[in-house]
DNA sequence: ATCATCGATCGTCAGTCCCC
DNA sequence: GGGGACTGACGATCGATGAT
């Protein structure tokens, strides 16, 4: 999921497994498409408002694009339509003038080059078999994922955590490692029972307590203060961990439905203006 | 007021990845 | 290979909401 689409809807990067990246990166530079020409008609279509502007920018990977601003196609008919809109939705890397190659297939819509691929699925010798390992291979880890976006300088907006838990117990004045305490004396709401332990080393130590057959607490002896000290941390480290990972997670959803947003709206646009180079083709055909 | 349900959040465990 | 980081999965908890 490199190339994400940052909230402004401007791609961030022609990473390889962004669509719109991969659409438009194939075509030969400067190849001609003139086919079978019989006569050519160059319209303009009218300027639209600006907020009908163009979803693609000339600096944007365009899902239609290419290498040359002039590019004649074949029509059913054998007519060229060349097309000057300058707010198109339909760009080159250089300029706003295109034709189109309004292909007989029902299914295609729009097409330069006669490669109307605009996904992965397209790319040659991509097997099946090598697209399914792909799919099964581990995805990039949201750090990644957010680094490659530039969201990396995500505020460290930790949701004011403090290490430890609610229900630690200190009991420092009256326990020492090896004491037996009844089960009653460590009730906490929760039922949760970390015991903070002074003296033994270093100030102090939490552990985790252990039960015996008589429902009493057993405070581990210094031997195990390394082990549970090493545990605790360990599980600090993870539920800290636990947390980032959650929020890079909900970053990540939330670009991912921008995303979804920005490509609504450029779909939206490419079918408005298809509708209306349909219109101006049979128009033209009319005449 | 009480109960059931649901969604959100959290802590923990376990597996995997990655760096040294 | 070892250790740390990351993340999916699971269960527990909590608050909101609707039904009774």
């Amino acid at each position: 999921m490199d190339g994400m689409v940052e909230e402004n809807g401007t791609s961030t990067g022609a990473g390889p497994a962004d669509p719109l990246g991969s659409a438009s990166s194939s075509a030969p530079a400067s190849a001609p498409h003139v086919v079978a020409v019989t006569s050519i008609v160059q319209l303009t279509l009218p300027t639209q408002a600006p907020s009908a502007q163009s979803v693609i920018q000339p600096n944007q990977q365009s899902v239609i694009q290419t290498a040359s601003n002039i590019q004649s196609v074949q029509l059913p008919k054998g007519n060229v339509i060349l097309v000057s809109k300058p707010s198109s939705v339909i760009h080159t890397t250089q300029g706003t003038l295109q034709t189109l190659q309004i292909k007989p297939e029902p299914n295609s819509l729009v097409s330069t080059q006669g490669q109307s691929c605009s996904d992965d699925s397209c790319s040659g010798d991509e097997s099946p078999k090598r697209k399914y390992r792909e799919m099964l291979t581990r995805r990039p880890s949201y750090r990644k994922i957010l680094n490659d976006l530039g969201g990396a300088e995500i505020a460290d907006n930790r949701m004011g955590s403090k290490p430890g838990n609610e229900n630690e117990v200190s009991l420092s004045s009256s326990l020492s490692f090896g004491s037996v305490i009844p089960a009653g004396a460590l009730q906490t709401e929760s039922g949760l029972h970390t015991l903070a332990v002074s003296g033994g080393g270093a100030g102090g130590a939490i552990v985790q307590y252990s039960t015996n057959q008589d429902e009493h607490f057993y405070v581990p002896g210094p031997m195990l203060e390394d082990q549970t000290r090493k545990r605790e941390l360990r599980l600090l480290k993870n539920r800290e961990a636990a947390r980032e990972c959650r929020r890079k997670k909900k970053e990540y959803i939330k670009c991912l439905e921008n995303r979804v947003a920005v490509l609504e709206n450029q779909n939206k646009a490419l079918i408005e203006e298809l509708k209306s180079l349909k219109e101006l083709y049979c128009q033209q055909k009319t005449e």
